[in-house]
DNA sequence: CTGAAAGCGCTAACAA
DNA sequence: TTGTTAGCGCTTTCAG
């Protein structure tokens, strides 16, 4: 701007003769406007090289056509899968999305959620970085704005939520095993309760039940190692904690092992590797999370796939919905995974 | 709210009995105020649960303290990363930060830029799409936003960089191998230029040249397998691509080579795994991009780790203290790599 | 030390 | 078919 400030609408309207308000209904479509009338403003329009000020819309109108996405931890690639997938979809709608890291601290989840709603978003999708802490519920009932989570649900009020058929996902994994004439399968995970082990994991645990249960195999106490701690612990303390049930297991009879998560499979696969355990002629491998690592590795390593960008969509489809005022009882919706097997089972 | 609406500022200094810009002097420690009235507005704040609205604060102050960090592809961990690094500085300085993935796509990059500028950001960080192209100039130039751009730097105006010390991180890792008693090194890599091969590249090519030159070893054209796209092909195609580049040089008499990026390194390492080519013995191997699977293959990848977070950082304090006013000339700022080495080389 | 009041740029009645 | 105008919730000048 020669100026100095950008254009507003009130020198659009005096370039081009008219009334603010004809200006604006012509940005928006939202009356008619005579075709001269509409010729003239838009030839203002890129004559000033106007844009509408978003702020002031948003001030004015109270929405802002703005999603944000809180992730629990952004140096997952999964979450930014579903990032991808929740921004293909909004875009549709004409929304954008606004990204932020919690880095799976639970003060910055707080405060990145509240500057969000400060900051007037229309929608927000969740990953939250603790499931039974209430934290959020505080925040949210609040405020009305609607709420969906994805991947991880925080318990105890009314939201939508997309989550991976975990049940259904470790059983087929199990099964997988159990065919390939395994009986005596660890399972080795993190999980991000304080004191309960989490759902999700929970549900992880169900299915290799229930595999077992199935095949007529016993559940034997000592062949599932979980440690709490998956949110505080950083990346290394994980992987060297992976790494010690694995030496544990590997006392065991255990011929195969199941790994909950990915942090998970990164110690056990280092275990195995260090101490020269043959995969999988001596111990077969299996992981939840799909992941770059496990293709390159040797050998290759199977893997529970999430769909990650459709499990975003998904969530900001419910999310679409619900801003445009579709009235639905709040729900869960579970999709599949992938099992894909590679050379580690 | 049981009345629906969020309480702003005139409710509080009803309940406070006070007037407005008295809140408002509380809330932002703008003047002094009474311990007496300061202590009454804080009440009704906590009382109505008052929060205030920061597009209206926007709108008024012209200010958002919001950050846009435009990112040209999330998939990449090392954007991720330099995300971090950006979000702990200006954390420190009050401000939020709101990321946007381009997904290598020049369209969705301009419309993110358009949209954080029409929503108000202070100041912008961006890793460009196309370092040649001028989409990004006609925008910026008609702007006096600050802008810095971080790991890719658009050429042709005004705005700080921090980049990586790419000459000096290829000379290291070539030095490195030559050390080793290489004389035939390969050198792979895409380029993100569309005619002429990007900046970053052609600094990468220049350090492996100089480590040559110093050795007295002559730089052979056809141990250089450079290809164009690599903003324009997806994943799976520039892994393929590289493929091919390294079974070409499997034809020469290469027993080393270098990436100059990550897409690089996994078709050539899945290149040697495939053909059986025993890594270090027959091919050293050294690549740029440190990543996860690097430390997980068989034999662990060398690397050239670029510093993420602290270019982030580095571009997060340079724009605060241009946001602050600080007058400065613009520059360009270098930070070195470190040079991991590995089992490969 | 505090209050009144003018607007930031826009939307959406209401009026014509 | 279009214009006038009252705010959205806040900051900040000016007056007291």
């Amino acid at each position: 701007m020669a100026n100095g400030r950008s254009p507003t609408m009130k020198d659009v309207a005096k370039t081009a003769g008219v009334a603010v308000s004809t200006v604006s209904h012509v940005v928006n479509r939202s009356r008619f406007v005579s075709e001269e009338a509409t010729e003239r403003v838009e030839q203002a329009i890129r004559q000033l090289g106007f844009r509408a000020n978003r702020v002031a819309q948003n001030l004015r109108s109270g929405r802002s056509n703005l999603i944000g996405f809180v992730v629990s931890n952004l140096y997952n690639y999964f979450y930014v899968r579903i990032a991808r997938g929740i921004e293909s979809v909004i875009g549709k709608y004409g929304y954008h999305l606004t990204l932020i890291d919690s880095q799976e601290r639970t003060d910055l989840e707080q405060e990145n959620i509240e500057s969000l709603i400060d900051r007037g978003v229309d929608g927000l999708i969740l990953v939250p970085t603790c499931t039974t802490c209430d934290h959020i519920g505080k925040l949210l009932s609040a405020d009305d704005r609607p709420i969906v989570f994805v991947d991880r649900e925080a318990i105890g009020f009314q939201a939508d939520s997309v989550l991976l058929s975990n049940e259904e996902g470790a059983y087929r994994a199990t099964k997988h095993l159990i065919e390939k004439g395994h009986v005596d399968i660890g399972f080795v995970a993190f999980h991000f309760g304080h004191d309960e082990i989490d759902m999700t994991m929970q549900e992880r645990i169900e299915g290799y039940r229930k595999a077992h249960q199935e095949a007529g195999l016993p559940i034997r106490k000592n062949y599932i190692e979980i440690t709490a701690g998956g949110s505080v612990l950083v990346n290394e303390l994980r992987h060297a904690e992976s790494y010690r049930m694995m030496e544990r297991l590997l006392t065991t009879p255990v011929s195969a092992v199941l790994c909950g998560n990915s942090p998970a499979s990164i110690g056990v696969f280092m275990c195995l590797k260090d101490r020269k355990v043959k995969i999988p002629e001596e111990i077969a491998m299996i992981t939840f999370d799909d992941d770059l690592w496990l293709t390159m590795a040797t050998p290759s390593i199977s893997a529970v796939a999430q769909p990650a960008e459709l499990l975003g969509a998904a969530a900001a489809e419910r999310l679409m919905q619900r801003i445009q005022g579709k009235p639905q009882p709040y729900g869960c919706i579970r999709l599949k995974a992938d099992l894909i097997i590679r050379d580690s089972s």
